[in-house]
DNA sequence: CTTGAAAGTTCTCTTAATGTTCTCTACTAT
DNA sequence: ATAGTAGAGAACATTAAGAGAACTTTCAAG
């Protein structure tokens, strides 16, 4: 945490476009490619914080030659933020995505949302999987169509498609073609939250 | 933060801020921003009142920079997590995970992954999607099996399954089945990383 | 090997953003 | 009346950020 209290704004920016560029090419940066990717036209002021990088620990250089801008292994951390490097399509080179250079984890706050682990297969046809994590906000109301946690009879969950069929019943619908929708009198189902992020690990 | 009851209320929404703040940039706010943020429009109050926080033991600065504010050490710092509420299978109470109360968001450290955006349908059948966000674990060597990010002539990037299949051959493999496999020269292949985490946003 | 372009290095000058200090004001409770 | 809380805002100081020119080094092409 103290690491990265040292560098300021820009030179954050720098560290994660240079990061990226990294990975996305497999060697440095020139200072005219880091110039344009910031909105710095000066190759002077480029170096000058490239250099700063390097002094504060966070690069390194390789002695001679171009493109020679390496990272060290002092990396800051970031909080709950990962640097985003850009969108991978197979046979294309990976793009930086502009303007989104960093996944911050942290955008769901405590006191709106919970966590859920699935178990089984009934969202599976769009990705969700058994054993996934899915990511809920807490609300009593659904808009048709969104995924939700559903209370039935204050007992039994499910995380279904919300489908609402009149003022009094309402559709749960899975994402596997081979299980059946479910209609409930809206009077014993009870909203718990809908969906908002799901995640897995490997 | 048993002490927190000596703040005044503005200064304890202003802690609160500040603590959100510090979780999500990693580094600290402006006096502007914090003045947005609780509708202080004066520089000079904002800048007041996160010196009282000092003084009494919440704050620290850093000596000279800007963006300086700090959690002292007696606050526990916000960490990015989620009530982990339990386990939801159709037609079942949740019920919860033993040991498992907490989703911890912040778990992949950024000095050792990064994450990209995955475009196409290459690993669908896995249930990796178009939009999907990958977290990958920076490495040079992948183990069979694993499904790696690949650089291909430094320059085509694909995310794929790796097999290995002699010292100079491997092999890229979508798990999608109507696509093709592809073997490469493992000399022209860059390994850098291995796919640790996934997670969509609704 | 030579040459020219690209990339890197050093330096001076400038501007904008952020932080600090201070004075004045208003409201409420004692 | 006084003290505490809370706010505005201005002037000043410090930090970060930027341009660009001159020079040096590296690399690729001929």
């Amino acid at each position: 945490m103290e690491n990265i209290a040292t560098l300021t704004v820009l030179e954050n920016s720098m560290l994660r476009f240079i990061r990226g560029y990294l990975v996305r090419h497999g060697q440095g940066p020139t200072l005219t490619e880091i110039g344009k990717a910031l909105g710095i036209s000066s190759k002077g002021t480029v170096h000058r914080y490239v250099q700063a990088l390097v002094e504060k620990g966070y690069l390194l250089h390789t002695e001679r030659g171009w493109r020679g801008i390496r990272l060290a292994d002092r990396i800051p951390h970031t909080h709950a933020t990962l640097p985003l490097v850009g969108r991978i399509a197979a046979g294309r080179p990976i793009e930086a995505i502009p303007g989104r250079d960093e996944l911050n984890l942290a955008e769901y706050s405590p006191d709106e949302h919970f966590a859920l682990e699935v178990q089984g297969d009934s969202m599976c046809e769009i990705g969700i999987l058994d054993g996934d994590l899915v990511i809920i906000k807490s609300q009593a109301v659904a808009k048709d169509g969104d995924i939700v946690v559903a209370l039935v009879d204050e007992q039994e969950a499910t995380l279904k498609r919300f489908r609402k069929l009149s003022a009094d019943k309402i559709k749960l619908v899975p994402e596997n073609s081979q299980m059946q929708p479910m209609v409930y009198e809206a009077s014993r189902v009870q909203i718990q939250g809908v969906l908002v992020g799901q995640m897995r690990r490997y």
